[in-house]
DNA sequence: CTGTTAGCGCGTTCAA
DNA sequence: TTGAACGCGCTAACAG
């Protein structure tokens, strides 16, 4: 593509048009209130007349910010990240700022790339679930900054993250499991390389610990619906009476399979899900789930983000936003 | 926020570190061979050790692009959005261009500024199922260019545009249902001012003008989950033996309702929807449903922009790519 | 209140 | 092959 950015009229022209100069355009533009009346609206005249638009990067480089944040996400797919975004978008709005949405699609390879890509737009990024390997990750991050980090931690200690207890939403299920009588369960894991996956396992490790007459079968699971359909068989093949799955998708999965294959839900065998997106309200039977708050993890993160560039102190990073079990 | 465009070194300093001036700093950058060979070597490892990272705002502006193209969508929670996106991601990085992406969050009335925004930070938009009035969208769309339309059209003719053939996959939906013995079906519309749910309920009309034995009754529907579960006690009360959603979407949650309230389907009811995202697959029982070749949509507009941009003639735009029928 | 000057950080002519 | 000079479009500091 050849030249785009600009293809209207400049400040110059406008300048020009209305007999000013173009530092008067400019504050006429920005609302300053420090140009005569008359003369103002000369210049909005004229800038009407032109069809004058400015220039968003210009303006960008001259002031040195874009008045724009960046969410990096992984996989849009997972509806559990339109809420975090939600959120992003409803801090960061009230302050004039704009969200843009960059999407790596599962493609851990090219999570630094794409990162960069969307910082090198915006004045900061929101780094949701990324799924590169920590050494990767502290690497980035320095070059990132401003900064912050969704549900993944870093050594860097001035790089603000924010966490969601994953362990104690397991755990939440686990009793309620318990409870119902279940003996023997299933664990359907994140995808490979899921971070999240860790605090899971071990509160599930935690948990038979605890319970010494618990047992919890490790399964190849996923992120995904089909990931859930496609660990069916194992899962019955195992024989547990409740499964906990890695997520809404993967439980949601799951159960499509299973109400395919006659197995009865809950009767039959337990599914529970994480993240208490939407569509588990809809499954049939209704996931057991646990609510996580999105919507608020991503309004905080925009607020990390404020915090960190205003210079204030190093907020306190990795406070966890409480899971709470829902049926 | 602050000044947080560019904290690391400038080319200058990379400059003086090397011993040559800016220009060949930035001809060793952008891989020019009309550099000597030693002199490079001295350029990059003065780069390597002050860390620098040339501006990418910087050089947008001074190349005039920005190699970023802008997704425009009016919500990220329907998956065929995705698809499309993914279609644009894959044609678009080919040619080493990155996709970012603006979600409207279903602020119709912000769809407009929400568009010149992304426009202002890319090189052009690919603007999908917009909800803005027609006149609306008339004015904005010369301030986009270049820009390309998806499932909506425009009376600027140098302004390419692509469009589901809704009216024939509603077409096929019909002819499935009526060959399966139904007399009286039931329309969920799309939400207020959806422009594709226009050529749906003109080939609904269309189908009944041919078939005087059919009957369809519109009922209040939406695009959401959650529109078709709610629509559920207005589809039972029209007593219709079948129900032709807007999208899969609420089609699927319609499914929910009835599930729920042990309406067998599709012995009791027969539901299709429209798209073909994955949950439909998943769906209990599957839904039928029109597949559209929403990634390839995706991949076409690109195209289009590419064309458009290269000055080419005028694509001809509004070839409709045609929806199949799954069941 | 307005204009002049300088500079944001980089790419690219044009000479040398 | 290299560097000096100018331009991208706009805003900010300073003078007047």
């Amino acid at each position: 593509m050849g030249r785009v950015l600009k293809d209207g009229p400049k400040i110059g022209e406008v300048a020009a048009a209305a007999g000013v100069s173009r530092a008067t355009v400019s504050r006429v533009m920005n609302g300053q209130s420090t140009v005569a009346p008359d003369i103002a609206d000369r210049v909005r005249e004229a800038a009407a007349e032109l069809n004058y638009r400015p220039s968003t990067l210009a303006r960008s480089l001259s002031l040195g910010r874009s008045s724009t944040v960046a969410v990096v996400v992984p996989d849009l797919r997972n509806p559990m990240f339109h809420q975090v975004l939600r959120g992003v978008m409803d801090a960061s709005e009230a302050e004039d700022y704009r969200t843009l949405v960059a999407e790596t699609a599962d493609r851990t390879a090219d999570e630094s790339a794409v990162a960069q890509e969307a910082r090198a737009r915006c004045d900061a990024v929101i780094l949701v679930n990324p799924r590169m390997p920590q050494e990767a990750l502290e690497e980035l991050l320095p070059q990132l900054r401003p900064v912050v980090l969704v549900n993944r931690t870093t050594a860097h200690e001035d790089i603000p993250s924010l966490v969601i207890d994953h362990a104690q939403g397991i755990h939440r299920l686990v009793d309620h499991l318990a409870g119902l009588g279940h003996r023997h369960l299933a664990y359907l894991r994140g995808p490979a390389g899921s971070i999240s996956d860790i605090p899971r396992r071990e509160a599930l490790a935690d948990a038979v610990a605890r319970r010494p007459e618990l047992r919890v079968d490790h399964l190849a699971g996923g992120s995904t619906i089909d990931a859930g359909f496609e660990a069916a068989d194992q899962v019955l093949a195992s024989e547990a009476t409740a499964v906990v799955a890695f997520n809404d998708l993967t439980a949601f999965g799951l159960l499509a399979r299973l109400n395919e294959s006659g197995v009865r839900v809950p009767d039959g065998l337990s599914v529970t899900g994480f993240d208490d997106i939407e569509l588990a309200r809809f499954a049939n039977p209704a996931l057991t789930t646990v609510n996580v708050p999105h919507a608020e993890l991503g309004r905080r993160a925009w607020q990390l983000l404020a915090e960190v560039v205003a210079g204030g102190p190093v907020p306190a990073s990795g406070r966890r936003p409480r899971p709470s079990s829902r049926s």
